[in-house]
DNA sequence: GAGAGCGGTGTTAACGTAAACATCTTACCC
DNA sequence: GGGTAAGATGTTTACGTTAACACCGCTCTC
């Protein structure tokens, strides 16, 4: 900036101005400032202002498995409601979301630039067992931090319960259910709603079958119900467990719908153009990326104080060639 | 950090180097110290350390489209490279690959925080359009900045040369294509590959349809395509063009394999669920990543200059059930 | 024509940290 | 016991930027 301002023939306050775009500087006086800016090269340091400025325009973001399951379209979601508030991302993916691996990433982000952190999915790990550095806004898309942190969820349950009534509605007599792991709170409120409206609409509940998010455990979970002619219809923590599952079925001979009803959870990209198309129960992403963003944002730019904030963003079942009376 | 050194009995650099973890600090001192940023809240200021040290630890990377494709596999490859490193990573997400977006993106980075620069998929962006920073160390996952960027590219057309001659291998005439996007280079290349292996094997070549990568485009070019009897082989320039193309195929009554066989691009995590599974070119997205960030570790830690230098990562054909003999 | 106001520009200081050097204390050696 | 070395700690300074204020010269007003 020194060698700018010399080349140029003005102060270095001159210089900031015209790379801050201030009004109150000759055109002429701003040429030759910009003229020597791109003949040496200038370009302002972000460090500098930073720390000038007190602020970094950056959010951190701990994303597990990023590129799986519908997490890639809540980070993209993010993203996006972050740059509509001039802000960019610094992403961390963290393998497991153990509370180890969480706490770690947390420690490893809370040296980094940011102003604010979103959480997606952190599982296991507790609010004591996070360690955030004092004073920085959060936003946990995890209803389990609700008193700790600001939270956005997703109506797992509600989402739940109406897979399970539109299957009964249907004609089954009952849904089996392909879970998530058990350390993953959705995978819980998930099994959780659906064994309450199997059980208030008075119906045997079947014991679930434990999956880990992925393709392949759906698979797995196929290959055992498929052996079992009383399974009509089967209802899966997620989307990817339902294609498993499905590809399961089909292996074994067994019709999808006409055998076996499935549904699934999250409608991710794909769900549309698998065979049978799926019905499932679609999330919205975009709105829990724009509300993590947003409460980062009130915290940030409001000082406001948030930890009892929890926002429940509503899901929507989508009817697909999955789904069918049984025969 | 001038509260804690008071509160400790102590001068700022003592404090500092109980931060950085200096050893030559008396373990009473130390824990006095540490004591007093606990009480205090203290967490170090990273504008300031980047500003004294001069880097940040941190890369951008430019995406596009970040919830579709490979590209979220990519994009996690490089976080986890990075992060080996002691790197972090942020994130913009481009809506489209246009040259305009990732111009305005590269814009928005380098006023950020960041020591290097990964470009994946610049698509129509070109060299000088870019406007990047001087000195910035950059990679771009796209073999036309050779010569100008470092570049990792996959080998795209070897990929398509394998998914032709193995549908040529079991018997079919010829091979149809539905390509990527125009402005799409990968693209491009991989109609290229299937192109010319048709014509080294002296085979006539169809007329590609186009899609846009998404599932969608491929059911639409599925729904042209099941109305010619003669196509009994298709090789879709990726996954999810081949998930959208085998739902419109079924959809019409047209059964995977037996009447039409299928070949995808890139091994998304679902293509060995699909119904049937798929047969692909696998892309090693890992590698690409790695090889991404070397490429920057390269030019920042060791200040090479590696303008020519362009590495192809190899791909490799999986055979599952989506392809078989002509009837 | 003197004072006020304003646009353009320069000067000073501060953001929080860590390297470099200076100083102090302690332990050890002959 | 004096000298030396090593370890612990403090002081100074600079990283690159911009807010706040100071200054200059011009125009406008009465």
């Amino acid at each position: 900036m020194a060698d700018v301002a010399a080349l140029a023939g003005v102060s270095a306050q001159t210089v900031s101005r015209v790379s801050m775009g201030a009004s109150n500087v000759r055109d002429e006086t701003r040429d030759r400032v910009l003229a020597a800016m791109q003949q040496l090269g200038y370009s302002p340091n972000s460090a500098a202002r930073a720390l000038r400025y007190g602020q970094y325009g950056t959010f951190g973001v701990i994303a597990h498995r990023l590129a799986r399951t519908g997490e890639s379209r809540t980070v993209e979601a993010v993203v996006e409601a972050a740059r509509d508030h001039g802000y960019t991302v610094t992403l961390v993916d963290v393998e497991s979301p153990s509370s180890d691996d969480v706490s770690a990433a947390v420690a490893r982000l809370s040296h980094q630039a940011i102003d604010g952190l979103v959480i997606i999915r952190a599982e296991t790990a507790t609010p004591d067992s996070l360690l955030l550095p004092p004073r920085l806004p959060v936003a946990v898309s995890d209803s389990r931090f609700v008193g700790h942190h600001p939270a956005v969820g997703t109506d797992q349950t509600g989402g739940a319960q109406r897979a399970v009534e539109h299957l009964l509605g249907l004609g089954h007599r009952t849904v089996h259910h392909v879970t998530g792991p058990e350390d993953s709170r959705p995978a819980l409120q998930r099994a959780e709603g659906w064994r309450a409206t199997l059980t208030a609409a008075g119906r045997d509940v079947p014991p679930p079958v434990t999956g880990d998010w992925s393709a392949g455990s759906g698979y797995a979970a196929g290959r055992a119900l498929a052996t079992q002619s009383e399974v009509t219809a089967v209802f899966c923590a997620n989307d990817e467990m339902a294609a498993g599952l499905i590809h399961a079925l089909h292996e074994a001979g067994r019709d999808v719908p006409g055998d076996v009803s499935v549904v699934g959870f999250d409608d991710i990209l794909l769900a549309e153009h698998l065979w049978p198309p799926l019905t499932t129960v679609a999330q919205d992403f975009a709105a829990v990326g724009r509300e993590l963003v947003d409460l980062l944002m009130r915290q940030v730019r409001d000082g406001e104080v948030l930890t009892d904030v929890h926002t429940l963003v509503p899901v929507r079942l989508v009817v697909r060639a999955s789904t069918a009376p049984p025969r």
